[in-house]
DNA sequence: GCCGTTTTCGGCCCGACTGTTTTCAGTCG
C-alpha cells in the first residue's frame, strides 16, 4: 500500500468525522497528518516494516500511528469502519462538490437519504433539495452546476494549461480601472504541478467594486461565481475557477503572503505570530494591545507593523522571506526563523540539456536544428537521445543506425561552434532489465540514458527488480522518467522508488527530473528524497522540437519545490565538471 | 488528536462572501 492510499483513507476518515460533527480540532489533526503523509518521500509501509517510530513524524501521534499500522497490516481502519457504519463513505464525494460541505452533506443524507452524487442529482430534479432548511433555489442551482463541473472535469489542471488560460485574464486586467499592479498568488505562484483554481491580486486604492465588476466582465468567463467590494470569482469556459482580490497598497504584501499559501504554511506562520503577540491576516501584521481579546478586535486593529511587502511581513515575524515553492509546511518555517533556508537552483544555473529527440526517432527536427536551438539557449553542452530499437513505432535506433547518426553528429560538430554535442541514446529497459543496445555501442556513447517504455503494468517486485538490474549495468549514467507517470492520464507504474534511489546513490547513477509539464517525473517529494540520499538529479526537457526545450523552467520549478540547489543538479555543472562526473568510474 | 522557549493540560489561524437569514451559519481559501 502506497502513501497515497494511506493519505486518501485518512482523508476519508477526517471527512466522515466532519459530517458526524466531531471535534474540529481532532479533524484538523487528521488533516495535518495527511499533509505530512503527502510530503513524505519515504513509503510508510517500509518504515513500519523497519519498525520505525511513526510518531517521530510531525502531526502523527499515537492514535494516527496506530491507524496507519492497522491499515497496513489489515487493509482497514476499525475507527473508519465504525464511522462509516453511521454515514456511508460515498458521502465524502458530495463534499467534493463546490458549495457542499459537511453540514449540507449531512442534511442531504438525514433528510433525503442522499448517499451519492447520482442520488443528489435525482433529488435536485424532484425539487426536494431547495425546500430543505438552509437550502434554497440558488443553492440548488449552484449544486447543479457543481455536479456538471465535477462530471466534466475530474482531476486538476496542469500548470502549463493554467498558465495559458491565466495569461488571457492577466492581459485583460491590465485595463482595469485604478489598478496599479496585478500579481498571481496561490498554488500557481508556488509552481505546483497541478492547479485547482487561480488567485489573482490587484493593487488598488479605494473602493474595489469597479475593479471586481470589470473582472467579472471578462469575456472568457463562462459564469460568475461571486462578486463583492474586495473579491470576485469567475469560472472560465474550460472549468477553471479564477478568483480576484482587490487590495490596497498598505496590505498588498500581507495579501500576497496570505493568498500564496499553502494553507498549512500559513497556519504554521500565524501560529508562530500568535506566540509573539502578533496577528497576521491578509491586511497586515498587527501588534495586539496588551491583554486584548483578539476576537473583540477589528481586522486592522492594533499597531500595524508590516503589510506593504512580503519581505516586510516575514521580517516582522523574525523570518527570512520564504520562496513560494517552499511554502508547503515541510520544515521551511523553522529554517526561515533560523535564517537558514537553502539556496535553490535557478534556470540560469543550468549548463546543458541531457534528453532530447531528433528525426532519427520521434523528434520533429534534425539534429542540427536541435543543436542550434540549444546554442541559442546558451547551453554549453547537450545530448541527443533518440529512442532505441524496441520503440519500433518511432523507428528507434538499431546499432547500425546509431553509428550512422554519429556520422551526422560529427558533421554538425564541424559546422557548429561553442556547444558540445554529446552522443547518447534513450535506451529501453527491456522486460527483464536488460538494455536494448549492445555493450559495444554503449561503450562509445558519451552519456547513457535508460528508461522504461513498455510493460508498465508489471507488479512492483518485478518492475523494481527490472529497473535495479538496468541501473547496475556499468555503462548507465541516467535513469530517465523513473515512474513513467503522465499527469492526469497515466498513474506512475508500481515501483519501489526508495530501493531504486538507495541503489542509485550507491551505483552513482543519476535520476532524471523530466521537465515536460505532462510528466514532471520525478515529483517534488521524490527529488527531495534523491537529494537526501545524495543521488544526483538531471533536469531534462525530453524535447521533441526546439519549442520543447523551453519546458526546462517547469523542471526547475519542480526541482526548487524539492529543495534542490545547484550542487544537487548534474546539468548545473560546467562542461568540464560534467565530463569529470561522466568519467567517475574510469 | 496533537503538541509544548507559555503548557503533559488546555489550547489549537483568520477573514470574505453567499444565501437564506431577521442576526448568522456554512463554505471556502
Amino acid at each position: 500500500m502506497q502513501n497515497l492510499d494511506i493519505a486518501q483513507t485518512l482523508t476519508r476518515l477526517a471527512d466522515l468525522l466532519e459530517i458526524q460533527g466531531a471535534n474540529p480540532f481532532r479533524i484538523r489533526a487528521y488533516r495535518n497528518a495527511v499533509n505530512t503523509v503527502n510530503g513524505l518521500s519515504r513509503q510508510l509501509a517500509s518504515m513500519v516494516e523497519a519498525e520505525e517510530d511513526l510518531t517521530e513524524l510531525p502531526g502523527i501521534g499515537d492514535s494516527v500511528a496506530k491507524h496507519i499500522e492497522e491499515l497496513l497490516k489489515t487493509g482497514k481502519i476499525t475507527r473508519l469502519e465504525e464511522v462509516s457504519a453511521e454515514f456511508p463513505e460515498s458521502l465524502v464525494e458530495l463534499m467534493r462538490l463546490d458549495g457542499v460541505g459537511p453540514k449540507k452533506a449531512r442534511k442531504l443524507f438525514d433528510e433525503l437519504d442522499v448517499r451519492t452524487v447520482d442520488d443528489l442529482e435525482r433529488q435536485l430534479e424532484s425539487g426536494a433539495v431547495e425546500t430543505l432548511d438552509g437550502f434554497g433555489k440558488k443553492s440548488a442551482q449552484k449544486i447543479r452546476l457543481a455536479i456538471e463541473d465535477h462530471r466534466k472535469h475530474v482531476g486538476r489542471f496542469r500548470i502549463h494549461e493554467v498558465e495559458e488560460l491565466v495569461a488571457g485574464v492577466l492581459e485583460y486586467m491590465v485595463g482595469a480601472p485604478g489598478v496599479e499592479q496585478i500579481e498571481v498568488a496561490g498554488s500557481l505562484r508556488r509552481r505546483k504541478e497541478t492547479i485547482g483554481d487561480v488567485d489573482i491580486l490587484a493593487r488598488c486604492e479605494g473602493d474595489g467594486t469597479p475593479v471586481v465588476e470589470y473582472f467579472t466582465g471578462y469575456d472568457g468567463a463562462a459564469r460568475i461565481e461571486g462578486s463583492g467590494p474586495t473579491k470576485g470569482s469567475i469560472v472560465l469556459h474550460s472549468g477553471l475557477q479564477v478568483d480576484l482580490r482587490v487590495i490596497p497598497t498598505r496590505s498588498f504584501g500581507a495579501a500576497m503572503q496570505y493568498f500564496t499559501g499553502s494553507k498549512e504554511h500559513n497556519v504554521t506562520v500565524r501560529t508562530h505570530a500568535v506566540r509573539e503577540g502578533l496577528r497576521v491576516n491578509e491586511w497586515g501584521v498587527f501588534r495586539l494591545p496588551e491583554g486584548a481579546d483578539p476576537a473583540e478586535l477589528g481586522k486592522e486593529d492594533g499597531e500595524r507593523i508590516a503589510g506593504t511587502t512580503e519581505e516586510e511581513v516575514y521580517a516582522a515575524l523574525g523570518m527570512s522571506w520564504v520562496p513560494p515553492v517552499l511554502r508547503e509546511n515541510r520544515g521551511e518555517v523553522d529554517l526561515a526563523l533560523k535564517h537558514d533556508l537553502p539556496r535553490l537552483i535557478e534556470l540560469d544555473d543550468l549548463h546543458g540539456d541531457l534528453q532530447m529527440h531528433s528525426t532519427w526517432s520521434d523528434g520533429k527536427v534534425s539534429v542540427e536544428d536541435m543543436v542550434l536551438a540549444c546554442q541559442e539557449l546558451g547551453y554549453e553542452y547537450m545530448a541527443i537521445t533518440d529512442h532505441s530499437q524496441a520503440m519500433a513505432m518511432v523507428q528507434g535506433l538499431t546499432p547500425e543506425r546509431a553509428r550512422e547518426q554519429w556520422k551526422e553528429i560529427e558533421e554538425v560538430r564541424a559546422r557548429v561552434d561553442g556547444i558540445e554535442i554529446l552522443r547518447s541514446v534513450e535506451i529501453d529497459i527491456l522486460k527483464d532489465g536488460a538494455l536494448d543496445m549492445p555493450d559495444e555501442i554503449l561503450d562509445q556513447l558519451d552519456v547513457v540514458v535508460v528508461s522504461v517504455h513498455s510493460l508498465m503494468d508489471q507488479d512492483e517486485t518485478t518492475m523494481t527488480r527490472r529497473v535495479l538490474k538496468a541501473i547496475q549495468h556499468p555503462s548507465v549514467d541516467i535513469l530517465a522518467h523513473p515512474t513513467g507517470r503522465i499527469i492526469n492520464r497515466r498513474e506512475p507504474f508500481a515501483i519501489n522508488l526508495e530501493e531504486v534511489l538507495v541503489a542509485a546513490a550507491e551505483l552513482e547513477v543519476a535520476v532524471e527530473l523530466n521537465a515536460n509539464p505532462n510528466r514532471l517525473d520525478l515529483s517534488d517529494v521524490h527529488v527531495h528524497r534523491a537529494k537526501e540520499l545524495g543521488v544526483p538529479v538531471v533536469i531534462s526537457t525530453d524535447a521533441h522540437s526546439p519549442d520543447g526545450l523551453r519546458n526546462m523552467r517547469f523542471g526547475v520549478d519542480q526541482a526548487r519545490r524539492g529543495w534542490l540547489g545547484p550542487d544537487d543538479v548534474l546539468n548545473a555543472k560546467s562542461l568540464a565538471d560534467f565530463k569529470a562526473w561522466l568519467g567517475r568510474r574510469a
